[in-house]
DNA sequence: TTATTAATGCGACTTTGTTGCAATAAAGAA
DNA sequence: TTCTTTATTGCAACAAAGTCGCATTAATAA
């Protein structure tokens, strides 16, 4: 299963990459300048969080966002901070700090989602 | 806007409270002794939300789950504890220990959103 | 240039959650 | 008790998110 480079592919990284925040299909829809279909886009999102180039959160909103992952190190592709939505202008912000969270033995974690909403500065 | 004493009201509030973890629509649906509709149950839920009875999750499977507040006080009703929902029985606990996240000034919080899954110690 | 097969587009589909509207029924008034 | 008001419900329709099968297209290597 080799990766093929497409212009789907590259065009929805580079839009992960310069929007340095966690887009949405329909957020990454508006930004492209070539049409490109939902299932395309949901599997070539889907393809990149294989590869661990980007991750998943899920808002309160219920719906996938996708952000490129920078400080993130090959070795463990761990993304335990939170997530900012502006409930104003929609932006779904990475907050650098770590959390941890205390949990009762025997449990595995599979996966962290924490998303914090409200209103940021740029919307009060 | 007074509120009503019904039996999907009565029984909805009753699985909640006797589950002890957050349940999600088709769990009350099942768990239910009568047929109640979907929208019915969404409604009666929102209410509870309103009411502040109960406080609402959005799981990383992008689903909504609803919890009976036990340890919130009247006073501050915040939800600044995560839930972990296992991915292989489906239940969705409260954790106990609350987080507090350092968001930049001017920030104004919402809402607070919390999941961690994996698997819980009863399904390893 | 050709063969292989990953990637795409389209359509159909499932699920979640919401809404409008008519019918029902809870709660207070008479 | 009976009547009136209106909150609540069920049903149907709908919207949006996300997935999947399949035929077509096109990237890569031979």
């Amino acid at each position: 299963m080799n990766r093929r480079n497409t212009e789907s592919t590259n065009e929805i990284l580079a839009i992960l990459k310069q929007a340095k925040s966690a887009l949405n299909h329909e957020m990454i829809q508006e930004r492209a300048s070539v049409k490109m279909d939902r299932a395309t886009i949901y599997r070539v999102l889907n393809r990149f969080c294989e590869d661990k180039l980007v991750h998943k959160i899920v808002g309160d909103d219920g719906k996938q966002y996708f952000a490129f992952c920078t400080n993130c190190q090959e070795k463990h592709h761990q993304h335990n901070h939170f997530h900012f939505r502006c409930t104003e202008c929609g932006k779904m912000e990475c907050m650098q700090s770590e959390v941890k969270v205390p949990l009762p033995d025997g449990y595995v974690v599979r996966n962290f989602n924490g998303v914090i909403s409200g209103v940021c500065s740029s919307c009060v």
